[in-house]
DNA sequence: TGGTCGATAGACCGAACGGTCTATCTACAA
DNA sequence: TTGTAGATAGACCGTTCGGTCTATCGACCA
């Protein structure tokens, strides 16, 4: 049987990590941080051998978490290509809405971490190229003339779409940016 | 006669937080802001209040710049409207290119402002409206259907555009945004 | 039973943080 | 000439920063 054995502190600390460096930013104190896992602050350094450490692993999870995200609801939205890349944008619809939406994490990490060699910048790049790909690769299924390029503007859209959704609470960013996407998509192929 | 007068303790703080903050972002050091404007530490209290008073100023002072930017970018483009937008996007271009170029700096400011009480806040907000209210206009005179929204969407690709110019160099957004804006607009009239 | 290892609490470190203060200098006006 | 206002340098304040260290605790295993 798969009992769910209790968290330990490096779960602990990246689940925490994970939800205070969304809110306050990648500045969030390491005392803040040990407090909201419950940690020793020993422990942190043992894990992750610093902060940076810590952040770049939680930057690891969550890109692998978002990424999967983005599979299950293609996934989610059966085969027709047209309708995975569609249901995408129904989807960041939703993220937005949610009440402690606070804009793209890893768009706010790039910012936020001044030093370009962070190794955090590694892991938000890989993220963007994988996710770049999973587009590439319906549109390509979709029969799309230009994959790639089709591919940086559906991603330049899901930028925008979160960019605005938290600059600009109110007006439906997902719903434009889908209208959009349609476009890029081409008419919908009548069989 | 117009003598430059040489700028005194206020104008030298204001310019160097501006390179500062956007190259190192908002946690910048007070003491790092001194030196750069070689200013006694006196003269910050004495003009800004503090470093959130400098930053808030920056903020309201390059969004007045960049708002006369949008203005300049549509005036040299004639009068024509749809070439007024378009011409929009060909300058965000130039902007990407430019070897310092490190995202939109009001998007990163809203970021990394925790504090939702921040008066900087208010000045972010109050660009993006100028600014939507511009491309808004254009549409306006352009005979678009639905202004407000198509301007929304606009102000989408550009977010998108700088989004991605700071995480996927390399890549033109610009033009990708371009191709799409012109979608927006719709078909251009044939007099 | 005793040993080991991971975790705990928390003191402690030097550095940097934002902010206040005193004292001095300089330019300009009365 | 003297007074005044603005700028200067820089000491100083308490706090917080990321990081190291010692000491203790408790679970598991030999």
């Amino acid at each position: 049987m798969t009992t769910r054995t209790a968290p330990g502190p490096r779960e602990r600390l990246l689940e925490a990590a994970k939800e205070l460096t969304y809110r306050q930013g990648m500045g969030v104190g390491v005392d803040a941080l040990l407090k909201a896992a419950n940690v020793a602050r020993r422990s942190l350094y043992e894990h992750f051998g610093g902060k940076d450490g810590l952040v770049t692993e939680v930057l690891r999870l969550t890109a692998a978490e978002d990424e999967a995200a983005y599979e299950q609801t293609m996934r989610a939205a059966g085969d027709d290509p047209r309708r995975r890349l569609l249901a995408v944008f129904d989807w960041l619809g939703e993220i937005i809405e949610e009440p402690d939406f606070r804009g793209c994490r890893y768009l706010a990490a790039e910012l936020a971490l001044t030093d370009p060699e962070h190794p955090g910048h590694a892991v938000t790049r890989r993220y963007r190229e994988r996710v770049h790909d999973l587009l590439e690769a319906e549109l390509r299924r979709l029969g799309h003339p230009r994959p790639a390029y089709a591919a940086d503007q559906l991603l330049l859209l899901i930028d925008g779409t979160l960019a605005v959704g938290a600059t600009r609470p109110g007006t439906h960013p997902a719903a434009a940016a889908r209208q959009l996407a349609e476009q890029i998509l081409g008419e919908p192929r009548r069989s």
